[in-house]
DNA sequence: CCCAGTACTTGGCAATGCAAGGTATCATCA
DNA sequence: TGATGATACCTTGCATTGCCAAGTACTGGG
């Protein structure tokens, strides 16, 4: 790995929990389809590292999650967010403006 | 630490580097000099995490440094950006957009 | 009954910020 | 001159967390 792409997955790393409670705000989803979600916003993951941080934010209290039958294979797990991962959510996006304002203020100073 | 606080510095992690040449680009700078800048834009660090950090990028040939006296104390290390290090902040900087767009993406999705 | 597809799980590794403590230099002032 | 405080630089050990690779389990078709 190169030092481009360790900055990439560094930077990515620091988002990836915030972007995986928006996509689960937006609808209850399992693991694929968050999968697919954040491929198609070119934010590539692996079921590895995702599966683990779903398990922790379970943990955390900030997602529950239901089993549903699929007719393609095993059940799924369909996440949601709770009244506390909703509360979570609205700090990160906070979080995330106000760094994003802290990157430019830095990037653009004389 | 709670959970919004760790979010935060996970996600200031990411684009630290980032920073820390962006500031050295428009001036040369030391230690200090770096660490006022950062808490100017909210970015709060510590030395104990800017040090080792100055030392890994100029090990990785994108930081040089020289001495300088000081009327007011030990000598300082004025680091700058090398060749190297100006290429390696363009491929941050876009690596930066591309991540802006994709989080952009993710939350805004219905 | 085996095989391919879909889902979920786990263990070890590596990167990196952070807290805390340490060393060295210089000016000031009793 | 020697104690004090401010400035500056450096190091060690720890915790978090994404990544990689391998493994388990359920389902339906040939």
């Amino acid at each position: 790995m190169n030092n481009t792409e360790k900055a990439r997955s560094q930077m990515r790393k620091g988002v990836l929990e915030y972007c995986i409670l928006s996509i689960i705000k937006n609808n209850e989803a399992y693991a694929s389809d968050i999968l697919d979600r954040l491929k198609e916003a070119e934010l590539i993951v692996v079921e590895g590292t995702l599966y683990p941080l779903l398990t922790r934010l379970k943990n955390d209290g900030l997602l529950n999650y239901r089993w549903e039958e699929s007719t393609s294979g095993p059940p799924r797990k369909y996440y949601g967010l709770t009244d506390e991962g909703q509360d979570f959510l609205k700090e990160l996006d906070t979080a995330w403006t106000e760094l994003v304002a802290a990157v430019a203020r830095t990037t653009s100073s004389k």
